[in-house]
DNA sequence: TCCTTTTCTTGAGTCACTCCAGTTTGTGTA
DNA sequence: TACACAAACTGGAGTGACTCAAGAAAAGGA
């Protein structure tokens, strides 16, 4: 798959910042906007905050990416799309995990009761604690599932 | 159940302003902050808006409220609490409802894969539109989620 | 190459909280 | 009832994560 042809066909013209950010959300695993502005700094040199904010909505419009919301956190980018699965979130570092829809369509699972609702996505966030603050078994980094520290 | 001997069981302090912050969770509608604070300054009148924030923190802590954080909007609080429950979230005008858990107790989906997560709780957030919006199908003007533009 | 349209930059503004320090108040004890 | 003290409240400042606006720069079709 190529960066380039993807964002051509969604309509979006290709600039180094767009590819920058495309690949630093592919390596980075669920990052958030501040992170992947310093990747992509890092890559093809000063880009401004807005310009990330403004091309991670573009792509998340193009679905070339997803955006998750963990509550208590920053919103984070992910490249992985078109698919319908879920996430575990750490409830001490805030670190991000995926998993399988255990159903496979959206919406995977169905309401006991719609209340008129017409449902046609089912996000499902699973909360607990990751393995290596399991070990670390103090808090290993006080701020609770604020913040995010990797 | 009377809410001063709620608060007095839970080790805290009965005021008024903790009083009519429970009373304003319970008759809104997962009302956020910014609602609450209306609501008790109707009743009691000044109160800070800290006060507000804090006492929702502590209710919270002492499980009296429950705290939801649907995408893109501010933390909203519900009243109902001690059961497993989930919610229907409008993607128009950010409206939330209550539905019931289709196992009921916590976490009630286990993840095909846990990535070594110890997992407690599972939450699940149905994305939709609601009746009002579907039948306006413009943006009603729910008291809303705010900033979330269709 | 030119021109139009999209992208990016700089800078200011907003929202939803959070932190802090000092004051007030609810409550258990004397 | 008075008192002491921790919990609760106040006002104000600060922060993070965006959003908005206007002008400059760059991409890409003609």
């Amino acid at each position: 798959m190529d960066d380039a042809t993807d964002l051509r066909e969604a309509g979006l013209r290709v600039t180094a910042a767009r590819l920058a950010i495309l690949e630093a959300v592919r390596a980075g695993d669920h990052s958030d906007a501040e992170h992947i502005a310093r990747d992509v700094r890092a890559k093809v040199g000063h880009v401004s905050t807005q310009a990330v904010y403004d091309a991670l909505h573009a792509l998340t419009g193009a679905r070339l990416l997803r955006r998750i919301e963990p509550a208590g956190s920053a919103a984070r980018y992910e490249a992985r799309v078109g698919d319908n699965h879920h996430h575990l979130v750490c409830r001490r570092c805030g670190a991000v995990a995926d998993t399988d829809c255990v159903v496979g369509l959206a919406p995977c699972l169905v309401p006991s009761d719609t209340h008129g609702f017409t449902v046609d996505e089912a996000e499902v966030v699973f909360w607990g604690v990751c393995p290596q603050c399991q070990v670390g078994s103090g808090d290993p980094r006080g701020d609770g599932a604020a913040k995010r520290a990797p």
